[in-house]
RNA sequence: GGUGGGGUUCCCGAGUGGCCAAAGGGAACAGACUGUAAAUCUGUCGGCGUACGCCUUCGGAGGUUCAAAUCCUCCCCCCACCA
């Protein structure tokens, strides 16, 4: 589906893929790619994130990660080299430094200190590997919370560590939609232009025009597949919530100006159908619609750049899924 | 024909005198979801009202009681086993 859909390149998780099937499983099928049979692009995280997510079962230090298998309660540690040689297993495009993504609200003091041990970790990482080892590239993952010195701090010292691609880690983690874009458009203009700019982790159709206005490369995210497994769909004229009632006997297709296989072929009340019945073809039909808009809105994206009308584009969604930002 | 069990709010199913508009589950309806512990989670779910509350409801009709889904009487229906 994402080969016919025409993205450019997927997302591994090294927690995920470590826990099962075990990276050295993977690496005996020959790595990531020919075990998942994808020729394009892969980029692998590090678990960082779920090192924030899952921060009930895990004990933070400046080694590294102590943190139990949510599969059996194993134990388990992740050192930044350890997460690089986990990501050499799955011999990924991309590899991530580990990183600690600290929580909306905490303070200060506490976000200046992890920041210190993120960029150590960045640091560490980076020797383990160093530029050229092998086909793999890594890239650094600025942080700081909510505070713009520590943001650019943060992207000073990483920038020496040299790196072949920048990240920004830390954003959509409770905070408000305007504190994000707050942060995003103070410090993505920093970063190098002649090397990727990555948001992590974002967004929705109009954070992903904000990032790149404000200058991101690339993005990825959990929202177009998991709001389609429940449900909530993306359309040319907005979030169409595919379970109301209304739609029990629509026989219009979700998206009339959509091109993609579920809506070339199916009407609403059949998507509502099969969701309320839920039958296994529903995930699939509504992942594949809502991946299909996220692919086709960065396609737009990239036209409207080439012919300079980028702000007519944004202009355009801005009213079209104006509700959604409040 | 005999014996035993049972009929509860849309469905299933707790409840055997007051704390019961009635547990729990399902369905339905609405919402959430942002580097995926998420085919998950939250709310509503007899009617009216902001609310204290009032009204209607536990197969049907009577009755006992200050008070009944719960006790008594008769009736209707269903199930199991026996014949």
């Amino acid at each position: 589906d994402l080969e016919e859909m025409e993205a450019q390149i997927i997302l591994g998780n090294t927690y995920h893929l470590y826990l099962r099937p075990g990276d050295d499983l993977v690496a005996r099928r020959g790595g990531l790619h020919r075990f998942a049979n994808w020729k394009r692009p892969i980029l692998t995280d590090s678990g960082g994130f779920q090192v924030f997510s899952l921060q009930s079962i895990r004990k933070i230090t400046e080694q590294g990660v102590e943190f139990r298998s949510y599969i059996d309660g194993s134990k388990h540690f992740f050192s930044p080299e350890k997460v690089i040689d986990i990501q050499r297993n799955l011999g990924s495009d991309i590899m991530m430094v580990l990183d600690e993504c600290v929580a909306y609200g905490e303070d200060r003091e506490y976000t200046e200190k992890s920041l210190g041990m993120t960029t150590r970790w960045a640091r560490r990482c980076r020797e383990s590997y160093p530029k050229g080892t092998g086909g793999q590239i890594m890239f650094g993952i600025v942080q700081g919370g909510f505070h713009k010195d520590l943001r650019e701090m943060s992207l000073e010292q990483l920038r020496e560590i040299d790196f072949e691609g920048f990240a920004i880690g830390g954003l959509s983690v409770g905070e408000s939609t305007e504190q994000m874009y707050d942060i995003l458009g103070h410090i993505t203009p920093l970063m190098p232009d002649d090397k990727p700019r990555y948001l992590m982790g974002v967004g929705t159709p109009l954070d992903i025009l904000e990032g790149v206005s404000v200058g991101v490369d690339m993005f990825d995210c959990v929202l177009p597949s998991r709001n389609a497994r429940n449900g909530t769909l993306f359309t040319s004229r907005g979030k169409v919530n595919i379970k109301r009632a209304e739609f029990a006997e629509d026989d219009s297709p979700l998206d009339p100006e959509c091109g993609c296989y579920t809506c070339r072929n199916f009407t609403k009340a059949y998507l509502r159908h099969l969701y309320q019945a839920k039958e296994l073809l529903s995930y699939r039909l509504n992942t594949y619609h809502n991946l299909y808009f996220y692919l086709n809105l960065m396609k737009q994206i990239r036209a409207a750049i080439e012919v300079g009308t980028f702000a007519d584009l944004k202009r355009h969604y801005e009213a079209v899924y104006a509700t959604e930002t409040e």
